[in-house]
DNA sequence: GCGATATATTCGTTGACACGAATATTCGTA
DNA sequence: TACGAATATTCGTGTCAACGAATATATCGC
């Protein structure tokens, strides 16, 4: 039960962000996707299929449709990863180490500007 | 400071992957990662080119060598854009939804079986 | 069963990108 | 200044994946 980049990699497919950000709110079938996000019906499908074969959505039939969902799991699993990160963005001098980029930033650009 | 998918398809890529997670427990030069990980080291460059370029990491000259390090912002941003899906991995079910899902893989599975 | 609707899949094309080799650049040191 | 070490960049190649069109499959109402 080990973070894998595929999750990662699907979501970094912007059109398959829209779709996991739209499910988000909830289960929609298919066609809705497709009206939404102005996507082609080929497209939605083979964007699912990736998304269901790396295990972030799951399908359920209603007829002839089926409602796709997001599945707890993987962004469980995500958040997990992400905690043991916590060093890095809650460390002590997180705000100031900022702050210190941030001026150092613009030094750099002044300087590029002044040549 | 909104959520953008290049990030995630930085962090997709399974050798970038492996970077980040060494930079996880600090800094690092170019030739230590590439010792670590077993790449070459154009390879090392060419992917923290792309994980500078998207914002993930940061280089401090050290000399002829460059020290590079993860960067918080994009962490934070990546733990900001999950903390909206807690309603998926929160929700009140959440764990008896697993189990059903597990019971129903375990049918199909089943099914599939006995043909 | 038949037609219609909803979705999945196949296939060819095209663009992007990871890789490796080679070369260029940067910086400390003698 | 010349050299070596560390890193960056360029370039050609091969692979993969997103797209769109077309076709196939499934499921409902009649």
């Amino acid at each position: 039960m080990d973070m894998n980049p595929e999750t990662l990699a699907a979501l970094g497919e912007p059109n398959r962000f829209r779709i996991v950000e739209l499910l988000r709110t909830g289960p929609r079938s298919v066609n809705d996707i497709r009206g939404r996000l102005g996507l082609r019906q080929s497209q939605v499908s083979q964007h699912l299929t990736v998304l269901k074969a790396v295990g972030l959505v799951e399908a359920e039939p209603r007829a002839q449709q089926r409602l796709y969902r997001l599945r707890a799991q993987p962004v469980k699993q995500l958040h997990k990863w992400l905690d043991r990160y916590r060093c890095i963005w809650e460390e002590r001098f997180g705000q100031l180490d900022e702050l210190v980029e941030e001026i150092r930033q613009k030094d750099k650009s002044d300087a590029a500007g002044k040549k």
